[in-house]
DNA sequence: CGAGGGTTTGAAGTGCATCAAATAGTGTGG
DNA sequence: CCACACTATTTGATGCACTTCAAACCCTCG
């Protein structure tokens, strides 16, 4: 069990140069679980005590606003690691987690990544690559926002979805979670979302039965949706 | 001169740690320049030889879009460290900057500083901080763009302009540059800025005056600035 | 004084939000 | 396997916020 943890650290880039004997450390005192749609990780404003890496499903980062709405951060893909970038600002959680698609996640303490990365300068460094590729991802993000219209960023998010490998030929893509949640990740209404599709459909020619998406080629796609973007396609965030 | 680069650099955070030595051998290379309104300091995609260190003025961080609009990054207020960040994802610069508001500006070679992280561990540590509560700052942009509208925007600017000692009393504001850059740092039309301020002041009761503007109290502006965003007053936002 | 940029104002259009209601889809217990 | 309840999604109608285009105004600076 623990092994299977080793293995998983083992294979990420920030992990990259820590000893063995410190993984192994931190998968003795890790836990992996299964959660459901639903479920809290952790609430904003909470004490930090552990970092996390999604294996499988997804999560919504989101900090509630004084009138009550909800700020959607970011919704995490498989394979992403959160939670561990806390270490220098406060000592809280400044936002809240939950799974919204039936996830298992490894939960480790902070404490030993910490005394590591203090101790450890190759450690730190993996971890500003890391920062630095997430940071260009959020300047992506605000470009995205201010400059493109809904079904723009609906197209922009299907293209980042397709695997990199195929770049030709007609391609089918899954809408990971609830459409509803996604026009929230895309910061539109549902009915904006719905009716934004229908737009992305008549200029694109794209095809969409329930939460599948088919397309002829990339190209119909990136054409239209990164017309108003700084990088052209494949988009440059992560 | 050289003395007063060093000691410009001793005192912000990042150089914290950094050995004396490190510290003139990076001023020695370096150099103090006056810029006027307009001048490039570097174009997106460029080779990243240098970082720099802003004494005095104001920056415009931006990209172009493939249909010729330019998507604001930031607009840097003095005493900001930029380009530093480069090191860790490409060679080259991944947006332009150009001077817009006279500026002093130290240029110093990234391969100094890129030695330093790389084998002294607390420099990394103290380059985590920084990217840390920078990402933060980004966040909190991304947030403001989805849940503020224009006026809102603006009064949360003009409210992390204020110095933060005077907590208490009136207030007076200058904005910092061009009232037309001011509604794209903000992501919007110069024609709705206009009519947004005007709107913020019948809003909260501030006064106008050219690029001059006055509150009564604090409270006035936040509770009307503030109401949408996550953080009340005062922002967490950097 | 006149030229030119920054700023404001007006009128009209567009995109997205909102409210309301219909429809499709999903899981439940019978 | 069906009927029901409940949620997700779509559709329609309307309103508001912001944009766009055009023109006036204002200010600065040669």
């Amino acid at each position: 069990m623990t092994t299977v943890i080793v293995d998983t650290l083992k294979a990420l880039p920030l992990f990259q140069h820590c000893p063995k004997e410190t993984c192994e450390q931190l998968a003795t005192h890790s836990h992996l679980d299964s959660y459901k749609k639903g479920q809290i990780l952790f609430l904003n404003g909470e004490q930090a005590h552990n970092f996390f890496f999604l294996q499988k499903g997804w999560v919504k980062l989101f900090r509630e606003t004084l009138d009550g709405d909800q700020a959607i951060i970011d919704i995490l893909p498989p394979h992403t690691l959160f939670g561990e970038a806390i270490l220098y600002e406060s000592k809280t959680y400044n936002y809240s987690a939950e799974v919204v698609e039936e996830a298992q996640i490894i939960r480790m303490p902070l404490k030993i990544l910490h005394q590591e990365i203090e101790k450890n300068g190759l450690m730190a460094l993996s971890l500003l690559k890391s920062m630095t590729r997430r940071q260009h991802a959020q300047e992506m993000e605000i470009e995205h926002l201010t400059l493109q219209n809904a079904p723009q960023r609906i197209g922009c998010f299907l293209l980042r979805l397709i695997d990199q490998k195929q770049t030709e030929g007609p391609i089918i893509i899954h809408l990971p979670y609830d459409k509803t949640l996604l026009a929230a990740r895309l910061g539109m209404q549902p009915e904006t979302f719905s009716r934004a599709l229908t737009r992305l459909r008549e200029e694109t020619g794209i095809e969409i039965k329930g939460s599948t998406v088919m397309a002829q080629s990339l190209s119909q796609l990136s054409h239209y949706s990164c017309a108003a973007c700084s990088s052209g396609f494949p988009c440059s965030c992560a």
